[in-house]
RNA sequence: GGGUGCGUCGUAUAGCGGCAAUUACUCGUGGCUGUAAACCACGCGGCCUUUGGCCUUCGGGGGUUCGAGUCCCUCCGCACCCA
């Protein structure tokens, strides 16, 4: 299994990867597993930029639409849900390329997170959650390391959210967090390709991006999102739909909604970059019309693969 | 024409005469193992021999004072009120 291909391909939001992807896909006989943390659900398509469903008849595409907004998930479910579509892709002769800007569930595949098995549990997190804000973070940090001392060179004391998993962790299982997480032996012959554009076309491509979702439909998706499911549910807490959501309670103008997606979204891109630009195995492409894709994909897949003819300008 | 108020870091703000000057956002850097489009930390006038030192700052100019972002005068700009 660990022979199996698998192409990764990465990069900011807006940076073109749903486009290289389809491409690649029609041209290596490949089908799209998607690795983004919003187009899991459905009904939230404008707003995600998720892959048309005209362009998902030609291409199948996993990992999208899985689930309602009123559903969590999460980076273990993730993995699982990844590897099985990977094997499945190839178990019919086809190439699993992974596309996707949620940084934490690539790597969760790429480096093979061992997560450890404890499903987030409400009741537990909110009994934690009380405890913090009565006794404070640091009293409930302390009660962390009782459990799992090596916790001190993990877990964030500052963040609570962190500090609430680990502690979550430690008495589920009654076994310390940090023991739990480890890296593992890589599960597929990976070759990442990640997609970067000058600060500029970024901007650029994102204002572009941002106006056609608002004239594609955005304001009604997300008024039937609200109604159909209320306005509480974690998924909205999400770039172009939050703005949206601010929008109609009455507190931006639509243009001012606009405009903060933009930047939200500019921002949010420059922190998707924080996991990437560390990543030394990654082979930077600068647009999606490259010739260095073809060259890398060759060398990659070796002989047995072929190239299906046509497809120029990749 | 008369009166009042206001001009402080990219923006918005705090600043009873001892201040390189508050807070928030933006911005920058970094972290992240079942909430990740989330969450958290640090930095944000300049320079240096950087647990410290030096220089330049609060619309412009002048004054009072050992010392002024803070008080006084004046000019410029903005806002509002009366004409």
């Amino acid at each position: 299994m660990a022979n199996s291909k698998v192409l990764i391909i990465v990069g900011p939001t807006a940076s073109g990867k749903t486009a290289l992807s389809l491409l690649l896909a029609k041209k290596y006989n490949g089908e799209i597993v998607s690795a983004d943390s919003r187009q899991i659900y459905c009904e939230m398509n404008i707003g995600t930029a998720k892959a048309t469903l005209q362009q998902q008849k030609v291409i199948k595409h996993h990992l999208i639409d899985i689930k309602n907004p009123n559903q969590n998930y999460s980076v273990g479910q993730f993995k699982k849900d990844a590897i099985a579509a990977v094997n499945d892709i190839t178990s019919r002769s086809r190439l699993p390329i992974v596309v996707g800007g949620t940084a934490q569930y690539i790597y969760a595949l790429v480096d093979n997170w061992q997560i450890p098995a404890v499903r987030a549990d409400k009741k537990l997190r909110a009994k934690i959650e009380r405890n913090i804000a009565e006794q404070g973070l640091p009293a409930v940090y302390k009660k962390l390391l009782d459990l799992d001392p090596e916790a001190a060179y993990v877990v964030d004391p500052k963040n609570s959210r962190r500090v609430v998993r680990a502690l979550e962790v430690a008495i589920t299982t009654g076994q310390p967090f940090t023991a739990q997480r480890r890296a593992g032996e890589p599960l597929f012959d990976f070759l990442l390709i990640g997609l970067r554009g000058t600060p500029e076309t970024l901007k650029a491509r994102i204002t572009r991006r941002t106006r056609r979702m608002i004239t594609a439909g955005l304001v009604k998706e997300v008024k039937g999102l609200l109604k159909k499911y209320g306005r509480q549910q974690k998924v909205f807490d999400t770039i172009g739909y939050r703005e949206i959501i601010q929008h109609l309670n009455g507190e931006l103008t639509l243009n001012q909604a606009i405009q903060k997606i933009v930047i939200n979204t500019r921002r949010f891109a420059r922190r998707q970059m924080q996991w990437f630009k560390r990543d030394e195995q990654i082979h930077w492409v600068n647009a999606s019309v490259s010739p260095i894709v073809p060259k890398l994909l060759t060398d990659w897949l070796g002989h047995g693969w072929r190239p299906l003819p046509g497809r120029r300008g990749i």
